[in-house]
DNA sequence: CAACTCCATGTGATCTTATAACGTTTAACG
DNA sequence: CGTTAAACGTTATAAGATCACATGGAGTTG
């Protein structure tokens, strides 16, 4: 993986898009939002579940599936790897998570409810990272592709580069 | 991995961009001017370096790391992960491959030499790649990133989707 | 309620992907 | 020729992901 220099599991200086703000309850709010889709979509959203997702809003940054796999043992659930992996890909599934493939990651999604084809920030340095809006599909790509024949089911955009805090750290 | 039925190594359909074609001499001019370009910049286009890069172009397909250290210890290479891992990064870092990272997987690049900002759109039933072109931070995505202040420095696109003749085979 | 079905969960085992660490070799340069 | 830096080969191990199978609970149907 090319990862940067910080320590394992040390909280990145800024979680949120680069941005502090208090998200004291921005977690019960979407949890209330991700468990009436649930409840509209007949999806079940069991304790494993929403606990995972409590786990990524609190936690406002990109976590591995071990990471995630501790967080859940502690709390009780089970402690074998599926148990992280079916959460998350359950969570994905459903557009309440994504994956950053970059990272081998999961963070949860800042735009429940968008029209989703996110696009990620990632920075090198401390690994924070911000949900953006993209569109690759209405571009160059969206092009190549008709021109091909290839029918785009999702797109993944990810950006690496120096978040504003490590920019200023870092000017090189 | 999300990964296909297909089985692990049996080769895609239908490998390059979608299309046929006859590249019996490609191979040797994609690696005659990686040589051109490694002299030119001082890099070292080592025996292991050459050959990894020739494996990449004579498959035409993403091959995994593992994949490609099958292939190097078959031609008398070393047989531990890190020489695979060493020849690829050296690709990588100069632009002649890829890595896949919905994948984990490699391939070589498609335009040597261009403006790197390459996109890829992945079919998900045969796993065949084909290269595109991007300019991701030119659109939405570079909006964003000037908004929050954050620096790209490089990005990644990849579009997952039916190949051609993956969506003529399975209509769905 | 009983029987059935579907899906979710928990667990052990295993597989795949990737890196760390270290000694040796090789190419480049003065 | 001696020095130095990069590349190589190998052992070992870390990190990420999946398989297979048994258990258990929520509905549904009769």
């Amino acid at each position: 993986m090319t990862s940067g220099p910080r320590p394992q599991n040390a909280p990145p200086p800024d979680p949120v898009g680069f941005k502090r703000h208090d998200h004291s309850d921005c977690i019960s709010s979407a949890v209330a939002s991700a468990e009436q889709h649930c409840a509209e979509n007949g999806l079940r959203f069991t304790p494993v579940r929403r606990k995972a997702l409590e786990i990524l809003l609190q936690e406002h940054r990109a976590l591995g599936a071990y990471d995630m796999l501790d967080r859940l043992r502690d709390a009780g659930f089970g402690s074998q790897p599926p148990v992280a992996y079916r959460a998350l890909e359950f969570l994905v599934a459903n557009g309440f998570a994504h994956k950053i493939e970059r990272l081998n990651a999961f963070i949860a999604c800042a735009h429940p409810g968008a029209n989703h084809s996110p696009a990620f920030m990632i920075c090198r340095q401390c690994q924070s990272v911000a949900e953006a809006q993209s569109a690759p599909a209405r571009g160059a790509l969206g092009h190549a592709a008709r021109a091909a024949g290839f029918q785009i089911e999702g797109t993944m955009v990810e950006a690496v580069g120096l978040c504003p805090a490590c920019v200023e750290k870092a000017p090189s």
